[in-house]
DNA sequence: AGGATCTAAATGTCAGACTTTTAAATGTCA
DNA sequence: TGACATTTAAAAGTCTGACATTTAGATCCT
């Protein structure tokens, strides 16, 4: 781990970038306890604060825990698929709010990725992930359900079937893909008729999944798919219209 | 943007939770200034290292950007696609090399996640991205290439196949989910028998988008999954066997 | 008017001290 | 001897104050 001094890069960016390298590189493994503050700003010539303001980039990833008093120090963090989520949750609703992604292309692409998923859940998902897509069903079904709610329990609903397919990675890619167009979606408003269409398709979805049909499964996605896409564009064309 | 200085928290962990959570909220917006450093000091009540721990958090993840001299400061970031793709990749990179994901299951992932993009990609693709996925296909016959190689242009073709697809979203999610599969896929050893077989299957994927026969991509596809995965199960298999 | 110089504001870095937390060593008592 | 209380030391967290560096803008001179 070494830095240049003579580098135009700030010195606390060189010094993340050192440990992040010596990590990736497996130099330092997870759960191995890093140098002091101390120690590194003697390693690295540097004062502490400049060592803390590099940890906390570091920290900031995920990439390393502090723990304090004795025998504390800052340990190379196992980096949980919980981790990994709440990271691509936060970026992908970020990247969509500031980047002017349109509903169509944050539509497509979710609904892409979910139909990848659809016949593996249909082949693997367990019966406790299909009782929560029909309970959230049920819930979606509720008179008096407010417009967020119902999106929540939308989300939820993919959720399921997303993890239904078993396979970690996959839940979360698009667990962040699927909860980050929550916002989106949030704008939209469902009237009762819109809100019937939309949990019939649902059951449709689930039946497939519990018949282990994964072709119906898909065409029930993309019928879903393009009916919200249909509803939003309804909704972006009255409010344009106003 | 307030703080609770009795939480048990720290409070550069604080102060960076509320500056994040005034700009997911848009109460910050894309390139407005935050306060100096002085200032958030004075506004949080505590001194201007822990202010600058708190923002080097936010640097981190490429949600501010910092500019030294007069008039500069901290200015809320724009998120580009390039920034959350790297951290992406990073992200998932870790993941996989920290979590004893199986290349079964990595692999999976990859391609139900490619096969997503595939109808896609036929339907839009421009002639640029043919020509790179065929640039790419070439280069895999050419004799003498290293392992390493080979699959750096493997990646290569499968980005251009998922950009195919023209969904910024799609490309991004996928990207690194692709990526990060590439330190799994170095360690395979690849056959002269091998690299024929797998170029012959990116030839039949890509005579498939051109067509834009999105049915025979798809399975082009499969077959490469599947011959992927029996690649590695017999490298891993005579690997334990020695 | 245009360019060189100065100035001020802001971040980057440093040094040292103090506070708080925590685990381990030590001591004490039943 | 063993369980519990106490002390201690190490480490991160925080603060104060200072200086260095960068940069935009104001000022001044030609």
């Amino acid at each position: 781990m070494k830095i240049d001094p003579n580098s135009p890069a700030d010195l606390s960016v060189q010094i993340a970038q050192a440990i992040k390298d010596a990590i990736i590189s497996g130099e330092l493994i997870v759960d191995e306890r890093l140098p002091s503050e101390a120690e590194l700003s003697d390693h690295f010539q540097v004062s502490r604060p400049t060592v803390r303001e590099a940890l906390k980039r570091l920290a900031a990833q995920s990439l390393i825990r502090t723990q304090r008093g004795a025998s504390g120090g800052a340990f190379v963090n196992r980096l949980s698929f919980e981790d990994a989520y709440a990271q691509q949750v936060t970026t992908s609703t970020l990247l969509l709010s500031m980047n002017e992604v349109s509903f169509d292309t944050a539509c497509e692409a979710r609904y892409a990725l979910e139909r990848a998923c659809a016949p593996l859940s249909a082949a693997r998902r367990s019966a406790d992930q299909l009782a929560t897509m029909r309970a959230e069903i049920f819930r979606q079904g509720q008179p008096g359900l407010t417009d967020v709610a119902f999106c929540a329990s939308d989300v939820a609903f993919h959720r399921a079937l997303v993890d239904g397919a078993g396979n970690p990675v996959l839940s979360y890619q698009l667990a962040g893909a699927v909860e980050a167009m929550q916002p989106l979606m949030n704008m939209i408003t469902f009237t009762a008729r819109d809100r019937a269409v939309i949990t019939g398709l649902h059951t449709r979805i689930a039946d497939a999944i519990e018949a282990g049909n994964s072709g119906a499964a898909v065409s029930g996605l993309q019928d879903l798919e393009d009916e919200t896409r249909k509803l939003a564009s309804d909704v972006f064309a009255a409010r344009s219209g106003r």
